[in-house]
DNA sequence: GCCAACGTTGGC
DNA sequence: GCCAACGTTGGC
């Protein structure tokens, strides 16, 4: 089993909003990052543990666990005109751009801020906290996983 | 709002 | 294939 970490935007989905989705589920759509999306597409797998992080807002921070409920898909949101990720490149018939579906298993009650996580001895190594790392879909290694988990409620 | 870091684009 | 220009991300 392998272990991530998601970013999202909070003004654009946050943990509330999968906390109130169907199922508490809903698909990773908008990627539009090709060593995001190869991570998607390529290692990620059913039953993988990923973190659900807010980036760009007031306090960044590690919100909760989801869990991959099912693996990597086309991201139809891509050959739609209308929507923000359009993506003209990609073509039905050879989908440039995946997506995966993540259920919300476990919303924390006290999210990690970013600050937090930056004082954790065990994080030094993490993608997250990595100078001018934007990558939006990283992997976590098992050891920073369970050092999250460990502190998280 | 600023800006550093990074990815993408396009001219050559 | 190089690289400058540009756009985006995301913390602060």
């Amino acid at each position: 089993m392998k272990y991530w970490l998601l970013k999202s935007e909070p003004d654009c989905f946050s943990i509330d909003d999968l906390a109130k989705a169907k199922r508490q589920t809903t698909f990773w759509d908008g990627v539009r990052n090709y060593q995001a999306r190869n991570f998607m597409r390529d290692e990620m797998k059913l039953g993988d543990q990923a973190f659900f992080y807010h980036s760009s807002c007031d306090e960044p921070a590690i919100m909760g666990l989801c869990e991959i409920v099912r693996e990597a898909y086309p991201d139809h949101t891509a050959f739609d005109p209308k929507n923000d990720h359009y993506d003209p490149k990609s073509k039905q018939a050879d989908p440039t751009w995946m997506m995966v579906d993540i259920r919300l298993t476990k919303p924390f009650t006290k999210p990690l801020t970013l600050e937090q996580l930056k004082a954790i001895p065990a994080l030094k190594e993490m993608e997250l906290l990595r100078r001018g790392s934007r990558l939006s879909v990283q992997p976590v290694t098992k050891p920073q996983f369970e050092a999250i988990l460990k502190l998280a409620k």
